[in-house]
DNA sequence: CCGCGTATACTCGTAACCGGATATACGCCA
DNA sequence: TGGCGTATATCCGGTTACGAGTATACGCGG
Protein backbone atom coordinates (compact mmCIF):
# COMPACT_ATOMS: atom_id res chain seq x y z
CA UNK A 1 0.00 0.00 0.00
CA UNK A 2 3.20 2.16 0.01
CA UNK A 3 3.42 4.28 3.07
CA UNK A 4 3.24 7.82 3.40
CA UNK A 5 6.30 8.60 0.70
CA UNK A 6 6.18 12.63 -0.86
CA UNK A 7 3.62 12.82 -3.11
CA UNK A 8 4.13 13.21 -6.64
CA UNK A 9 3.69 16.50 -8.18
CA UNK A 10 4.79 16.59 -11.79
CA UNK A 11 2.24 16.52 -14.08
CA UNK A 12 4.03 14.36 -16.09
CA UNK A 13 3.04 11.14 -13.71
CA UNK A 14 -0.32 12.39 -15.00
CA UNK A 15 -0.27 11.87 -18.42
CA UNK A 16 1.34 8.44 -17.81
CA UNK A 17 -1.10 7.40 -15.77
CA UNK A 18 -3.69 8.91 -18.90
CA UNK A 19 -1.94 7.05 -21.43
CA UNK A 20 -2.07 3.89 -19.38
CA UNK A 21 -5.60 3.75 -18.96
CA UNK A 22 -5.78 3.01 -22.66
CA UNK A 23 -3.31 0.24 -22.93
CA UNK A 24 -0.30 -1.08 -21.21
CA UNK A 25 3.27 0.81 -22.69
CA UNK A 26 6.76 1.23 -21.96
CA UNK A 27 8.12 4.56 -21.34
CA UNK A 28 9.28 5.44 -24.43
CA UNK A 29 5.57 4.75 -26.06
CA UNK A 30 4.65 6.84 -23.82
CA UNK A 31 6.53 9.97 -25.26
CA UNK A 32 6.05 9.17 -28.93
CA UNK A 33 2.37 8.86 -28.05
CA UNK A 34 2.83 12.16 -26.34
CA UNK A 35 4.28 13.79 -28.92
CA UNK A 36 1.74 12.73 -31.73
CA UNK A 37 -1.07 13.57 -30.07
CA UNK A 38 0.72 17.15 -29.75
CA UNK A 39 0.49 16.77 -25.47
CA UNK A 40 4.16 17.34 -24.98
CA UNK A 41 2.87 21.36 -25.74
CA UNK A 42 0.84 21.60 -22.20
CA UNK A 43 3.13 19.02 -20.25
CA UNK A 44 6.85 19.31 -19.80
CA UNK A 45 7.95 16.20 -20.95
CA UNK A 46 11.71 15.04 -21.19
CA UNK A 47 13.38 11.69 -21.32
CA UNK A 48 14.92 12.06 -17.52
CA UNK A 49 11.64 13.07 -15.88
CA UNK A 50 9.80 10.40 -17.76
CA UNK A 51 12.06 7.48 -15.92
CA UNK A 52 12.47 8.99 -12.73
CA UNK A 53 8.11 9.88 -12.53
CA UNK A 54 7.63 5.93 -14.05
CA UNK A 55 9.96 4.65 -11.54
CA UNK A 56 8.20 7.23 -8.52
CA UNK A 57 4.82 5.86 -9.55
CA UNK A 58 6.01 2.47 -9.53
CA UNK A 59 7.33 2.98 -5.74
CA UNK A 60 4.07 4.44 -5.05
CA UNK A 61 2.01 0.85 -6.36
CA UNK A 62 -0.16 3.27 -8.87
CA UNK A 63 2.11 1.28 -11.71
CA UNK A 64 3.32 -2.10 -12.32
CA UNK A 65 5.68 -3.53 -14.86
CA UNK A 66 4.05 -6.01 -16.65
CA UNK A 67 6.79 -7.57 -18.64
CA UNK A 68 10.31 -7.22 -19.59
CA UNK A 69 10.89 -7.89 -23.25
CA UNK A 70 14.05 -7.36 -25.59
CA UNK A 71 13.62 -7.62 -29.32
CA UNK A 72 16.82 -8.78 -31.21
CA UNK A 73 19.63 -7.32 -29.19
CA UNK A 74 17.84 -3.39 -28.60
CA UNK A 75 17.73 -2.57 -25.17
CA UNK A 76 14.87 -3.97 -22.90
CA UNK A 77 11.68 -2.42 -23.04
CA UNK A 78 9.52 -2.19 -19.59
CA UNK A 79 6.08 -2.51 -20.24
CA UNK A 80 3.36 -1.18 -17.15
CA UNK A 81 0.26 -1.43 -16.65
CA UNK A 82 -2.50 0.36 -14.39
CA UNK A 83 -3.32 -0.87 -11.00
CA UNK A 84 -6.71 0.30 -9.23
CA UNK A 85 -4.60 2.54 -7.09
CA UNK A 86 -3.70 4.28 -9.94
CA UNK A 87 -7.03 4.51 -11.44
CA UNK A 88 -8.05 5.82 -8.93
CA UNK A 89 -5.11 8.20 -8.59
CA UNK A 90 -5.95 9.56 -12.20
CA UNK A 91 -9.51 10.35 -11.66
CA UNK A 92 -8.85 12.18 -8.10
CA UNK A 93 -5.82 14.12 -9.25
CA UNK A 94 -7.46 15.57 -12.92
CA UNK A 95 -10.73 16.08 -11.06
CA UNK A 96 -8.40 18.27 -8.64
CA UNK A 97 -6.94 19.84 -11.27
CA UNK A 98 -10.11 21.31 -13.16
CA UNK A 99 -12.30 22.19 -9.94
CA UNK A 100 -9.15 24.13 -8.17
CA UNK A 101 -7.09 26.95 -9.38
CA UNK A 102 -3.55 27.02 -8.00
CA UNK A 103 -0.98 29.20 -7.21
CA UNK A 104 1.68 29.58 -9.87
CA UNK A 105 4.51 31.72 -10.43
CA UNK A 106 5.00 32.75 -14.47
CA UNK A 107 8.38 34.63 -14.73
CA UNK A 108 6.71 37.54 -16.67
CA UNK A 109 5.13 38.20 -13.14
CA UNK A 110 8.79 37.67 -11.65
CA UNK A 111 9.97 40.41 -14.09
CA UNK A 112 6.92 42.67 -13.55
CA UNK A 113 7.58 42.63 -9.81
CA UNK A 114 11.30 43.74 -10.06
CA UNK A 115 10.48 45.65 -13.29
CA UNK A 116 11.39 49.37 -11.37
CA UNK A 117 14.91 48.17 -10.92
CA UNK A 118 15.27 49.33 -14.87
CA UNK A 119 14.57 53.15 -16.39
CA UNK A 120 10.96 53.41 -17.23
CA UNK A 121 11.62 54.19 -20.92
CA UNK A 122 13.82 51.36 -21.36
CA UNK A 123 10.86 49.38 -19.69
CA UNK A 124 8.78 50.88 -22.34
CA UNK A 125 10.89 49.88 -25.40
CA UNK A 126 11.23 46.01 -23.94
CA UNK A 127 7.47 46.19 -23.14
CA UNK A 128 7.27 47.19 -27.24
CA UNK A 129 9.14 44.20 -28.17
CA UNK A 130 7.05 41.90 -26.17
CA UNK A 131 4.07 43.18 -27.76
CA UNK A 132 5.44 42.20 -31.19
CA UNK A 133 6.43 38.49 -30.27
CA UNK A 134 2.98 37.88 -28.69
CA UNK A 135 1.74 39.02 -31.51
CA UNK A 136 3.39 36.77 -33.67
CA UNK A 137 2.46 33.61 -30.98
CA UNK A 138 -1.16 34.33 -31.24
CA UNK A 139 -0.85 34.38 -35.34
CA UNK A 140 0.81 31.27 -34.97
CA UNK A 141 -1.50 29.31 -32.43
CA UNK A 142 -4.72 30.97 -34.24
CA UNK A 143 -3.28 29.40 -37.68
CA UNK A 144 -2.90 26.22 -36.19
CA UNK A 145 -6.17 26.04 -35.36
CA UNK A 146 -7.79 27.31 -37.84
CA UNK A 147 -5.37 24.44 -40.22
CA UNK A 148 -7.11 21.30 -37.45
CA UNK A 149 -10.15 22.64 -37.87
CA UNK A 150 -10.18 22.85 -41.20
CA UNK A 151 -9.15 19.25 -41.41
CA UNK A 152 -11.69 18.06 -39.58
CA UNK A 153 -9.56 17.80 -36.02
CA UNK A 154 -12.44 17.76 -33.29
CA UNK A 155 -12.10 20.81 -30.95
CA UNK A 156 -12.08 19.06 -28.00
CA UNK A 157 -8.98 17.65 -28.75
CA UNK A 158 -7.17 20.88 -28.79
CA UNK A 159 -9.34 22.71 -26.01
CA UNK A 160 -5.71 23.22 -24.79
CA UNK A 161 -4.42 25.08 -27.26
CA UNK A 162 -7.65 27.65 -27.46
CA UNK A 163 -6.96 28.03 -23.57
CA UNK A 164 -3.86 29.17 -24.54
CA UNK A 165 -4.70 31.42 -26.81
CA UNK A 166 -7.54 33.26 -24.53
CA UNK A 167 -4.77 33.89 -22.34
CA UNK A 168 -2.33 35.34 -24.90
CA UNK A 169 -4.52 37.59 -25.80
CA UNK A 170 -5.69 38.63 -22.42
CA UNK A 171 -1.84 39.63 -21.94
CA UNK A 172 -1.38 41.15 -25.16
CA UNK A 173 -4.26 43.43 -24.18
CA UNK A 174 -2.52 43.99 -20.34
CA UNK A 175 0.68 45.19 -21.97
CA UNK A 176 -0.61 47.59 -24.01
CA UNK A 177 -2.21 49.48 -21.48
CA UNK A 178 0.71 48.89 -19.24
CA UNK A 179 2.69 50.97 -21.61
CA UNK A 180 0.73 53.51 -22.13
CA UNK A 181 0.06 53.87 -18.38
CA UNK A 182 3.73 54.23 -18.36
CA UNK A 183 4.21 57.09 -21.28
CA UNK A 184 1.23 58.83 -20.20
CA UNK A 185 1.87 58.79 -16.62
CA UNK A 186 -1.77 57.22 -16.11
CA UNK A 187 -0.31 55.21 -13.20
CA UNK A 188 0.79 56.38 -10.10
CA UNK A 189 4.14 56.45 -9.08
CA UNK A 190 5.07 56.13 -12.48
CA UNK A 191 6.29 60.05 -11.48
CA UNK A 192 8.47 59.23 -8.71
CA UNK A 193 10.11 55.93 -10.74
CA UNK A 194 11.37 58.42 -13.43
CA UNK A 195 12.31 61.16 -11.09
CA UNK A 196 14.24 57.77 -9.25
CA UNK A 197 16.05 57.16 -12.36
CA UNK A 198 16.39 60.56 -13.74
CA UNK A 199 19.15 60.87 -10.90
CA UNK A 200 21.81 58.07 -10.57
CA UNK A 201 19.21 55.78 -9.32
CA UNK A 202 21.00 55.16 -5.92
CA UNK A 203 19.43 53.98 -2.48
CA UNK A 204 15.61 54.02 -1.94
CA UNK A 205 14.43 56.15 1.14
CA UNK A 206 17.07 55.70 3.36
CA UNK A 207 20.37 57.45 2.93
CA UNK A 208 24.01 56.49 3.82
CA UNK A 209 26.65 55.36 1.31
CA UNK A 210 27.45 57.40 -1.36
CA UNK A 211 29.97 55.09 -2.95
CA UNK A 212 28.47 52.69 -5.66
CA UNK A 213 28.65 54.90 -8.35
CA UNK A 214 25.89 53.15 -10.58
CA UNK A 215 28.61 51.82 -12.65
CA UNK A 216 26.69 49.56 -15.15
CA UNK B 1 34.97 34.55 -14.50
CA UNK B 2 33.50 31.21 -13.16
CA UNK B 3 33.34 28.78 -16.42
CA UNK B 4 30.60 27.10 -18.24
CA UNK B 5 28.40 26.30 -15.46
CA UNK B 6 24.49 25.22 -15.79
CA UNK B 7 22.67 29.03 -16.11
CA UNK B 8 20.86 29.66 -12.97
CA UNK B 9 17.35 29.44 -13.57
CA UNK B 10 15.52 29.87 -10.51
CA UNK B 11 13.79 33.19 -10.65
CA UNK B 12 14.31 33.63 -6.61
CA UNK B 13 18.16 34.20 -7.66
CA UNK B 14 16.39 37.45 -9.34
CA UNK B 15 15.14 38.66 -6.55
CA UNK B 16 18.63 37.96 -4.74
CA UNK B 17 20.35 40.18 -7.43
CA UNK B 18 17.42 42.80 -7.18
CA UNK B 19 17.74 43.04 -3.25
CA UNK B 20 21.50 43.53 -3.43
CA UNK B 21 21.56 45.80 -5.89
CA UNK B 22 19.43 48.08 -2.66
CA UNK B 23 22.41 47.20 -0.59
CA UNK B 24 24.34 44.02 0.73
CA UNK B 25 22.50 41.49 3.03
CA UNK B 26 22.17 38.34 4.50
CA UNK B 27 20.28 35.71 2.95
CA UNK B 28 17.64 35.50 5.89
CA UNK B 29 16.83 39.41 5.31
CA UNK B 30 16.41 38.99 1.82
CA UNK B 31 13.79 36.63 2.53
CA UNK B 32 12.30 38.96 5.24
CA UNK B 33 12.76 42.37 2.94
CA UNK B 34 10.78 39.83 -0.13
CA UNK B 35 7.79 39.42 2.56
CA UNK B 36 7.44 42.90 3.85
CA UNK B 37 7.26 43.71 0.33
CA UNK B 38 4.88 41.06 -0.91
CA UNK B 39 7.05 39.92 -3.50
CA UNK B 40 6.63 36.10 -2.34
CA UNK B 41 3.69 36.12 -3.79
CA UNK B 42 5.15 36.68 -7.40
CA UNK B 43 8.95 34.46 -6.65
CA UNK B 44 8.02 31.39 -4.74
CA UNK B 45 10.47 31.57 -1.80
CA UNK B 46 11.61 28.87 0.39
CA UNK B 47 14.95 28.83 2.86
CA UNK B 48 16.00 25.67 0.95
CA UNK B 49 15.67 26.88 -2.04
CA UNK B 50 17.01 30.86 -1.35
CA UNK B 51 20.23 29.13 0.14
CA UNK B 52 20.74 26.91 -2.58
CA UNK B 53 20.07 29.90 -4.68
CA UNK B 54 22.70 31.83 -2.86
CA UNK B 55 25.25 29.17 -3.01
CA UNK B 56 24.93 28.94 -6.67
CA UNK B 57 25.55 32.80 -7.20
CA UNK B 58 28.31 32.94 -5.48
CA UNK B 59 30.12 30.01 -7.44
CA UNK B 60 29.15 31.87 -10.27
CA UNK B 61 30.91 35.14 -9.14
CA UNK B 62 27.64 37.41 -9.02
CA UNK B 63 27.62 37.90 -5.78
CA UNK B 64 30.38 37.84 -2.93
CA UNK B 65 30.14 37.48 0.65
CA UNK B 66 31.60 40.69 1.99
CA UNK B 67 31.80 39.72 6.28
CA UNK B 68 30.64 37.08 8.31
CA UNK B 69 29.43 37.87 11.58
CA UNK B 70 27.89 36.89 15.11
CA UNK B 71 25.64 38.37 17.12
CA UNK B 72 25.69 36.91 20.41
CA UNK B 73 25.65 32.78 20.39
CA UNK B 74 23.54 33.53 17.16
CA UNK B 75 23.94 31.24 14.02
CA UNK B 76 26.48 33.10 11.93
CA UNK B 77 24.93 35.65 9.54
CA UNK B 78 26.55 35.76 5.73
CA UNK B 79 26.38 38.85 3.94
CA UNK B 80 26.67 39.21 0.41
CA UNK B 81 27.09 42.14 -1.63
CA UNK B 82 26.55 42.12 -5.56
CA UNK B 83 29.79 41.92 -8.35
CA UNK B 84 29.93 44.22 -11.22
CA UNK B 85 29.27 41.18 -12.80
CA UNK B 86 26.42 40.39 -10.68
CA UNK B 87 24.66 43.77 -11.55
CA UNK B 88 25.30 42.72 -14.98
CA UNK B 89 23.13 39.94 -14.93
CA UNK B 90 20.53 41.18 -13.07
CA UNK B 91 19.95 43.65 -15.82
CA UNK B 92 20.56 41.38 -18.86
CA UNK B 93 17.89 38.66 -16.94
CA UNK B 94 15.13 41.51 -16.46
CA UNK B 95 15.20 42.76 -19.73
CA UNK B 96 15.15 39.21 -20.79
CA UNK B 97 11.88 38.32 -18.65
CA UNK B 98 10.08 41.57 -19.93
CA UNK B 99 11.09 41.41 -23.59
CA UNK B 100 10.40 37.80 -24.47
CA UNK B 101 7.44 35.66 -23.21
CA UNK B 102 8.65 31.90 -22.36
CA UNK B 103 6.74 28.68 -22.51
CA UNK B 104 5.26 27.41 -19.65
CA UNK B 105 3.11 24.70 -18.34
CA UNK B 106 0.23 25.78 -15.80
CA UNK B 107 -1.37 22.93 -14.82
CA UNK B 108 -4.85 23.62 -15.89
CA UNK B 109 -3.17 22.92 -19.23
CA UNK B 110 -2.16 19.91 -18.54
CA UNK B 111 -5.96 19.21 -16.86
CA UNK B 112 -7.82 20.67 -20.18
CA UNK B 113 -5.40 17.78 -22.08
CA UNK B 114 -6.47 14.87 -20.36
CA UNK B 115 -9.78 16.01 -19.47
CA UNK B 116 -11.68 13.50 -22.09
CA UNK B 117 -10.56 11.15 -19.86
CA UNK B 118 -13.29 12.21 -17.45
CA UNK B 119 -17.54 12.16 -18.90
CA UNK B 120 -18.69 15.43 -19.56
CA UNK B 121 -21.52 16.06 -17.59
CA UNK B 122 -18.55 15.76 -14.49
CA UNK B 123 -16.17 17.82 -16.11
CA UNK B 124 -19.31 20.66 -15.77
CA UNK B 125 -19.91 20.46 -12.26
CA UNK B 126 -16.12 20.33 -11.86
CA UNK B 127 -15.04 23.39 -14.30
CA UNK B 128 -18.39 25.24 -12.41
CA UNK B 129 -17.02 24.90 -9.29
CA UNK B 130 -13.70 26.47 -10.75
CA UNK B 131 -15.69 29.28 -11.77
CA UNK B 132 -16.71 29.69 -8.12
CA UNK B 133 -13.38 29.96 -7.19
CA UNK B 134 -11.88 31.95 -9.77
CA UNK B 135 -15.37 34.61 -8.80
CA UNK B 136 -13.65 34.17 -5.20
CA UNK B 137 -10.07 34.32 -5.96
CA UNK B 138 -10.32 37.67 -7.90
CA UNK B 139 -13.12 39.40 -5.77
CA UNK B 140 -10.00 38.98 -3.01
CA UNK B 141 -7.34 40.29 -5.16
CA UNK B 142 -9.44 43.47 -6.19
CA UNK B 143 -10.39 43.81 -2.86
CA UNK B 144 -6.44 43.73 -1.93
CA UNK B 145 -5.58 46.49 -4.94
CA UNK B 146 -8.43 48.46 -4.05
CA UNK B 147 -7.42 48.80 -0.43
CA UNK B 148 -3.73 49.57 -1.12
CA UNK B 149 -4.69 52.41 -3.85
CA UNK B 150 -6.95 53.75 -1.12
CA UNK B 151 -3.93 54.10 1.25
CA UNK B 152 -1.92 56.20 -1.26
CA UNK B 153 0.28 53.01 -2.74
CA UNK B 154 1.70 54.10 -5.97
CA UNK B 155 0.15 51.30 -8.34
CA UNK B 156 3.83 50.70 -10.03
CA UNK B 157 4.48 48.93 -6.78
CA UNK B 158 1.45 46.40 -7.12
CA UNK B 159 1.85 45.97 -11.10
CA UNK B 160 2.41 42.44 -10.83
CA UNK B 161 -0.63 41.54 -8.75
CA UNK B 162 -2.61 43.72 -11.44
CA UNK B 163 -1.66 41.94 -14.11
CA UNK B 164 -2.77 38.42 -12.15
CA UNK B 165 -6.18 39.51 -12.32
CA UNK B 166 -6.16 40.49 -15.92
CA UNK B 167 -5.05 36.89 -16.02
CA UNK B 168 -7.31 35.24 -13.61
CA UNK B 169 -10.46 37.27 -15.14
CA UNK B 170 -9.46 35.97 -18.67
CA UNK B 171 -9.65 32.81 -17.17
CA UNK B 172 -12.83 33.18 -15.84
CA UNK B 173 -14.36 34.10 -18.95
CA UNK B 174 -12.65 30.90 -21.03
CA UNK B 175 -14.15 28.90 -18.50
CA UNK B 176 -17.97 30.29 -18.89
CA UNK B 177 -17.27 29.52 -22.25
CA UNK B 178 -16.00 26.15 -22.17
CA UNK B 179 -18.93 25.11 -19.77
CA UNK B 180 -21.69 26.63 -22.51
CA UNK B 181 -19.76 25.00 -25.24
CA UNK B 182 -19.72 21.50 -23.73
CA UNK B 183 -23.34 21.61 -22.61
CA UNK B 184 -24.39 23.15 -25.56
CA UNK B 185 -22.64 20.57 -27.77
CA UNK B 186 -20.98 23.64 -29.37
CA UNK B 187 -17.61 22.84 -29.74
CA UNK B 188 -17.21 20.28 -32.32
CA UNK B 189 -16.28 16.34 -30.59
CA UNK B 190 -18.60 17.24 -28.08
CA UNK B 191 -20.94 14.33 -29.35
CA UNK B 192 -17.98 11.44 -29.40
CA UNK B 193 -16.74 12.82 -26.33
CA UNK B 194 -20.34 11.80 -24.85
CA UNK B 195 -21.14 8.94 -27.09
CA UNK B 196 -17.45 7.68 -25.57
CA UNK B 197 -18.14 7.59 -22.23
CA UNK B 198 -21.84 6.28 -22.03
CA UNK B 199 -21.05 2.92 -23.26
CA UNK B 200 -18.11 2.20 -20.56
CA UNK B 201 -15.40 4.27 -22.01
CA UNK B 202 -12.99 1.51 -23.13
CA UNK B 203 -10.60 1.03 -25.67
CA UNK B 204 -10.14 4.35 -28.16
CA UNK B 205 -9.90 4.07 -31.73
CA UNK B 206 -8.40 0.33 -31.36
CA UNK B 207 -10.22 -2.93 -30.43
CA UNK B 208 -8.78 -6.13 -28.82
CA UNK B 209 -9.35 -6.63 -24.90
CA UNK B 210 -12.65 -6.33 -23.74
CA UNK B 211 -10.90 -7.19 -20.02
CA UNK B 212 -10.67 -4.37 -17.78
CA UNK B 213 -14.78 -3.74 -16.85
CA UNK B 214 -14.02 0.06 -16.26
CA UNK B 215 -13.91 -1.28 -12.19
CA UNK B 216 -13.54 2.32 -11.08
C1' DC C 1 12.39 35.43 37.12
C1' DC C 2 10.64 31.49 34.81
C1' DG C 3 8.48 29.55 31.10
C1' DC C 4 6.91 29.68 26.45
C1' DG C 5 5.59 31.36 22.17
C1' DT C 6 7.62 33.75 18.38
C1' DA C 7 11.39 35.61 15.64
C1' DT C 8 16.06 34.94 14.00
C1' DA C 9 19.18 32.41 11.07
C1' DC C 10 20.63 28.73 8.97
C1' DT C 11 21.49 23.38 7.80
C1' DC C 12 20.51 18.87 6.09
C1' DG C 13 18.84 14.85 3.65
C1' DT C 14 15.92 13.08 0.39
C1' DA C 15 13.69 13.55 -3.84
C1' DA C 16 13.11 15.29 -8.17
C1' DC C 17 14.90 17.22 -12.37
C1' DC C 18 16.99 17.16 -16.62
C1' DG C 19 20.66 17.48 -20.19
C1' DG C 20 23.25 14.62 -22.24
C1' DA C 21 25.43 10.05 -22.85
C1' DT C 22 24.99 5.10 -24.44
C1' DA C 23 23.92 1.33 -27.36
C1' DT C 24 21.53 -1.04 -30.82
C1' DA C 25 18.61 -1.44 -35.14
C1' DC C 26 16.83 0.06 -39.46
C1' DG C 27 16.42 2.28 -43.94
C1' DC C 28 18.40 3.92 -47.88
C1' DC C 29 21.50 5.78 -51.11
C1' DA C 30 25.70 5.30 -53.60
C1' DT D 1 27.99 -3.58 -48.85
C1' DG D 2 29.48 0.16 -46.33
C1' DG D 3 28.34 4.12 -44.10
C1' DC D 4 25.48 7.45 -42.06
C1' DG D 5 21.45 9.60 -40.48
C1' DT D 6 17.47 8.64 -37.77
C1' DA D 7 14.56 5.98 -34.64
C1' DT D 8 14.38 2.99 -30.56
C1' DA D 9 15.06 2.67 -25.50
C1' DT D 10 17.08 3.59 -21.31
C1' DC D 11 20.45 5.23 -17.89
C1' DC D 12 23.59 8.35 -15.42
C1' DG D 13 25.44 12.05 -12.67
C1' DG D 14 25.35 16.37 -11.13
C1' DT D 15 22.39 20.07 -9.76
C1' DT D 16 18.20 21.93 -7.76
C1' DA D 17 14.31 22.06 -4.88
C1' DC D 18 12.31 22.08 -0.55
C1' DG D 19 10.15 20.46 3.86
C1' DA D 20 11.69 19.73 8.21
C1' DG D 21 14.90 20.15 11.65
C1' DT D 22 18.17 22.78 14.78
C1' DA D 23 19.59 26.18 17.86
C1' DT D 24 19.71 30.53 19.96
C1' DA D 25 17.57 35.05 21.43
C1' DC D 26 13.88 37.98 22.81
C1' DG D 27 9.53 39.71 24.62
C1' DC D 28 6.17 39.34 28.02
C1' DG D 29 2.63 37.56 30.98
C1' DG D 30 2.05 35.64 35.45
Amino acid sequence: MAKQQRAISNPLALAVLALLRERPMHPYEMAATMRERGKHHSIKLNYGSLYTVVDALERHGLIVPRETVREGRRPERTVYELTDAGRAKLDGWLRDLLRRPVKEYPQFEAGLSLMATLPPDEVVTLLTERVRRLEEEIARLRAGLDAAAAQGVPQIFLIEHDYELALKEAELRWVRDLIRGIQEEALTGVDWWRGFHAQGGAHRDDERREEEPVSN
